[in-house]
DNA sequence: TGCAACTATAGATTATTTTGATAACTTTGC
DNA sequence: GCAAAGTTATCAAAATAATCTATAGTTGCA
C-alpha cells in the first residue's frame, strides 16, 4: 500500500471515472488500473464497483477513501511544516471565492499576493457557499473567502473585515429621493435578489425578514449583481449590495446609492478553512495581502 | 517522500544509529542511509545530526518526526479499520504490561487468546509504568495492561477489574496474630517494598501515608513481589500483595495473608490505549479474553 | 447488431530500490 | 597520538516495481 495508489484511489473516488482520474494524475488508465487492483488485493477487499457509471466506491471503499484521505492530509502536512519552519512561502494554493465576492475582491489582491509570493501557486475558482463547505472536507480547495457565520464544525473561520450593506434604488422607484433606505420601508415586490444558494440572497432575506413577518416571493433573480443592477436601472426596482461593490457602480449611478438605516445590516467577510492540516502560511500570507489592499483604502 | 523514507526516519529516530535502525527496517544500512539522504533532499533540510552519537533529530527533523508519525499513524489505520470491517481480529499486537500483573496475569489469559484468534501476534513486554507511557505515545506499543488512574491526557483507560490488597505478614509479627490488619497498625519500618519507579510502590504508599503522616524509609526493597514475599517469610516484616497474587501463596503460608480494613485498598486494573487510531477490535478482543479468564474464577 | 466509452490484461521499457563491497569518518582505549 | 572498533557515506550492479503502448474484453445505448 503505497501514497500513490491511495492518491489514484482518491482521484477516482473525486471524478467517478479511472480514465478521467487517470488523466488527474498525469498517467495512462493501465497505469492506474493496476495500481488500484494492487491496493484492493493487498487489503483484500474491492473497493470500487466497476460496473457502475460513474464508478462507485463500495462499502469498504468508503471506509478505506475516508481514512485516507486523512492519511494523505496528514502525510501532505509533512512537507507544510517544513516549508513553514523554513520561512519559505511556496506552494499550490487552491482558493474558493463566493459569486458576491470575487469580482469585487478578487482583482485587488491577486496581483500584489503574486508578485510578493512568487513561489506560490495560486488557483481561484468562483463557487457557492455550499460547494465550497463540501470541497474544503475533501481537500478539493485548500481555503476560501466567504461571507462568514455559519460554518459546520470542521471549517474554522479567521474574520476579515466587515461589509455594509446599502440599498441600489433605481431612479423610477419611489424610495430614490430619500438618502437613507428603512428595512421595513422596502416593498418586497419591487426587491430583486440573486437566485438560490447564493449566501447573500438569504442574508438579504433575513435581515427583511427580521423587520416584518411578510413571505413575499420575488420578481427577478439573477446570479450576478452586476445584472441585477442594470435591471433595476431600468424597471422601479431596487436590490441591496455590499459595500465592495460601491466604487463599481458608475458615476452617474453613484445617487442611487443609499445607506440602510440600523440594525446588523452588514456581512463578515472571512477565510475559512479546515481545521486539521491547513497550510496555514500560505494562509497567513493570503490574509495579509488581503488585509493590506483593503485597508489601503 | 515515500512511507518507507519515513518509516526509515522513525526508526533511526527510535534508537538512534542507522545500523541499529536498518537491521529493525530489515535492510541494509546503505539502503537505509540512502533513502533518509533522499527524503532530506527533497524536504530541503537536514534532519539527523549524524555526529552526535547517539544520533538525534535536528529541529527541522523533530517537527518532521512528530508529523510522520502522525501519518504513519493514519495510514496504518487504513489497514486496521480494513481488518476490522472484514471481521478479521488480526495483526501484530504489542502490548506492555506491569511488572506486578505480569507474573499473576498473563499466563492466565495468553493460551485461550492465542488460541482463540490464531491471527494475531502478540508480543508482551513488562515494562514500568511510566515507560508504558512513553512507549505507547511513539508507538512502541499499542496497549498495556496497568493499575490505572494516572493516565497522561492522550492515553485513554479502560477498566477490566479492581485488584484488592492484602497483608502479607510474617509469623515472627505482632500483626500475625490478627485476621484483619489495620493500615494505622502498620509499623512503617517493618513494611517491605517494591524498589521505585513501581506503581505499587507508590499506591501502597499513598495508602499508608493517607492514615498518618509520618514519612519513613524503608528497610529493603526489590523489584519482584515473591522476592519480597520470599524475605517476610524469613524476617519479622511483612509487604502489601495485590489480590491476584493470592492464588500463588503456598498454602502452608496461607495464613500469612490477612485482610485489610475499610479504605480504598484496592487498585484498579486497566487497559490503556493512545486515543487516537487504536487498533480497536484487537484491543476489544483482548479485553474479552481477560475478562472471560478473570470472572471464571 | 454495432458503435462508443470504458476498464482489464500483457509484454516491453524505464525508473527506483536494494544490495554488497568499500571508503571515509568518529570514538574509544591504550 | 595511534591503532582498533564502530559507524555512516559512496558506488556500481542486481533485483524489484512502476509505467507505457497496444490490445482485448466489457458495458451501455441507439
Amino acid at each position: 500500500m503505497t501514497i500513490i495508489q491511495l492518491e489514484y484511489l482518491l482521484a477516482v473516488a473525486n471524478c467517478g471515472s479511472f480514465s478521467a482520474a487517470s488523466e488527474l494524475c498525469f498517467v495512462t488508465q493501465p497505469s492506474l488500473s493496476m495500481q488500484i487492483k494492487n491496493l484492493e488485493e493487498e487489503l483484500g477487499v474491492i473497493l470500487l464497483d466497476r460496473s457502475k457509471k460513474p464508478v462507485i466506491p463500495t462499502d469498504a471503499g468508503e471506509t478505506v477513501i475516508r481514512n485516507a484521505r486523512e492519511a494523505i492530509k496528514a502525510y501532505n502536512y509533512i512537507k507544510e511544516s517544513v516549508a513553514e519552519l523554513k520561512g519559505e512561502i511556496a506552494g499550490h494554493l487552491k482558493l474558493g471565492v463566493i459569486p458576491t465576492i470575487a469580482p469585487y475582491l478578487l482583482h485587488r489582491f491577486i496581483p500584489g499576493f503574486l508578485a510578493r509570493y512568487p513561489k506560490v501557486e495560486l488557483e481561484v475558482k468562483e463557487m457557492k457557499t455550499a460547494d465550497i463547505f463540501k470541497a474544503l472536507g475533501h481537500d478539493s480547495l485548500d481555503a476560501a473567502i466567504i461571507a462568514g457565520g455559519m460554518c459546520p464544525d470542521e471549517i474554522a473561520e479567521q474574520e476579515l473585515f466587515d461589509d455594509r450593506f446599502f440599498a441600489y434604488v433605481s431612479p423610477l422607484n419611489p424610495l430614490y429621493e430619500r438618502n437613507n433606505v428603512r428595512i421595513e420601508d422596502i416593498d418586497m415586490k419591487e426587491l430583486l435578489l440573486l437566485s438560490d444558494g447564493h449566501c447573500l440572497r438569504d442574508q438579504i432575506l433575513e435581515l427583511c425578514h427580521a423587520h416584518r413577518a411578510v413571505h413575499s416571493t420575488c420578481s427577478f433573480e439573477s446570479g450576478s449583481l452586476d445584472t441585477l443592477m442594470r435591471i433595476v436601472d431600468n424597471t422601479g426596482g431596487m436590490t441591496i449590495i455590499p459595500e465592495m461593490a460601491l466604487p463599481y457602480v458608475p458615476d452617474q449611478r453613484k445617487n442611487q446609492i443609499k445607506t440602510l438605516a440600523k440594525g446588523a445590516t452588514s456581512r463578515k467577510i472571512t477565510i475559512a478553512v479546515r481545521r486539521t492540516y491547513v497550510k496555514s502560511s500560505l494562509i497567513n500570507a493570503l490574509k495579509k495581502s488581503i488585509m493590506e489592499c483593503v485597508s489601503a483604502n
